[in-house]
RNA sequence: GUCCCCAUCGUCUAGAGGCCUAGGACACCGCCCUUUCACGGCGAUAACCGGGGUUCGACUCCCCGUGGGGACGCCA
């Protein structure tokens, strides 16, 4: 049975890395009919908060994530990590070292000095043969794992191939604390052996702590999962992801107007491809993914590419859904929709033209509250010669078949007269009725919002 | 500094030694449609980091270089 998992530490919201993380492990679970285990790594209890665990919960359920098991918590399995620690205690396979923080910054200040890769230099570690130096009294001790001094650590990481570590390169790890606690590398170890987890696909930045953590299970007697690092994604600057951006957190894309759907999408084609398909379903994902074809290079995040995708997503919804999912929007934007034209209608004649929900909802604010022209726009656009027609036109469109063919033939007819060509009478339309020069065809956009306030609106400033 | 990883159009990518005159998508540019702007349609520009091998033949395999990234915590 694979059994994959997503295991964030919640200092944060889900961010994007983490989130096409958790997207490539639940659906190499799902394609091989296993299961996706949610693990909330919160043993650094400085930095770990309940809301963090919520946004991360938030995020995982926007996006239709589900785990089959979990959240579990690992603070909650603090027993069973001292169990075995104190197991590997008696076992040899660990020891007790009484170097201070102090004395061991100093000791890597040196090794850098001398150009050395920072590391423990194996003071405490017992050898046959060596004498230990007498334990401080009153000095409580951190637990360090005695890591094998020689040969290699390899495994066939399942997105970037053989990866090897020479044993030497690697000093022994800290596993618990001076106050007892746990770190990491060691109930990450616990977990996935405890768990069951059959894939560890996680992010490129834990590669070196994959050699630590394969030896601690080897200590365990347990046998290593399978392993795949996906490379890191970087901000559409190329840079790493960061604040600067703007839009870091995955809630952030939701408050930004972007389908679940569309960010899925996207997020798989970020260091995976099926072929030159572009588009395709969260099921039509799952049934194609698997982690042969992903991408061992790090990719760049574009944010044009996801409001393309997403504007396919919204046009491919039903006008009355995507009505329901904007009107709390326009609502949250002082609309009225009491006020104003079928909202399914107007979402169907403005998709085209946005490419979020966001820009969609404030598109369609004309059509619910109260529009202000710029003074300047208006000076541009209405000048003598547009004045008279348009007097015309509002006065005609006040008997005129209420449809946009009907409008449209009146305007034809308007201009005509006047010897006016389109956009004469057309621009100044747009600019009394919505405020704005860009809108779809006037006689639809007339006919949408109503006789009574389009004529209100053209006499207001004619 | 040491170790590890990565390297195809601006970006995401296809490419499993001959299928490559390197394909698709986004963006950009041009044209068409047109009542402005979109949508849509058509088209164009655009890439195998460099050098050595291996091979009859390298975008594909190997080595070196260069560039980029990651890790070196009693953080996760």
């Amino acid at each position: 049975m694979i059994r994959t998992r997503f295991a964030p530490s919640p200092t944060g919201y889900l961010h994007i890395g983490g989130a096409r993380t958790a997207l490539f492990s639940w659906a190499y679970a799902r394609h091989h009919g296993g299961q996706f285990i949610l693990r909330i790594e919160d043993t650094d209890l400085e930095r770990s908060t309940p809301e963090a665990v919520a946004a991360i919960l938030d995020g995982m359920r926007w996006l239709g994530l589900d785990p089959d098991e979990g959240p579990f918590y690992q603070t909650r399995r603090m027993d069973r990590y001292k169990a075995v620690i104190q197991e590997m205690l008696a076992a040899g396979t660990a020891y007790r070292c009484y170097m201070s923080p102090e004395e061991l910054n100093a000791l890597r200040d040196r090794q850098r000095a001398r150009g050395e890769k920072p590391r423990y230099d194996g003071s405490w570690r017992p050898e046959p043969g060596k004498t230990l130096p007498e334990p401080p009294s009153g000095v409580a001790s951190a637990i360090r794992f005695k890591n094998p001094r020689d040969g290699v650590v390899a495994w066939n990481d399942l997105v970037k191939g053989t990866i090897e570590f020479a044993n030497g390169e690697l000093d022994d790890l800290v596993i618990a604390r001076a106050d007892g606690t746990p770190t990491y590398n060691f109930c990450v170890v616990v977990d996935d052996w405890d768990m069951g987890i059959t894939q560890v696909i996680r992010g490129d930045d834990h590669v070196n702590n994959t050699p630590r953590q394969i030896n601690i299970l080897r200590a365990l007697g347990a046998t290593p999962p399978q392993y795949a690092h996906l490379s890191m994604i970087n901000g559409p600057d190329g840079l790493k992801f960061s604040k600067r951006h703007g839009a870091v957190s995955v809630m952030q894309y939701d408050d930004d107007g972007f389908l679940p759907e569309a960010v899925i999408n996207y997020l798989a084609r970020l260091g995976w491809a099926h072929g030159d398909d572009e588009i395709f379903s969260r099921e039509q994902f799952v049934q194609w993914f698997d982690l042969t074809r992903v991408t061992p290079s790090a990719a760049q995040f574009n944010t044009e590419k996801l409001r393309w995708l997403n504007q396919h997503y919204m046009k491919a919804l039903p006008a009355a859904d995507l009505a329901a999912r904007i009107a709390p929007r326009l609502v949250a934007l002082g609309a009225n929709l009491a006020d104003g034209p079928d909202l399914a209608q107007a979402v169907a004649l403005y998709v085209d033209r946005v490419n979020t929900l966001k820009a969609l909802a404030e598109a369609l604010l004309v059509f619910y509250a109260d529009v202000r022209p710029a003074p300047e726009l208006v000076r541009q656009y209405l000048d003598d010669e547009a004045r008279p027609a348009l007097a015309d036109f509002t006065q005609k469109l006040a008997d005129v078949p209420w449809n946009a063919a009907a409008i449209g033939a009146l305007l034809k007819e308007t201009l005509e007269a006047r010897q006016l060509r389109m956009p004469r009478l057309a621009m100044p339309l747009r600019v009394l009725l919505t405020g704005q020069t860009k809108t779809p065809s006037v006689d639809v956009l007339i006919a949408l919002m109503g006789r009574a306030r389009a004529r209100q609106r053209i006499q207001a400033a004619n």
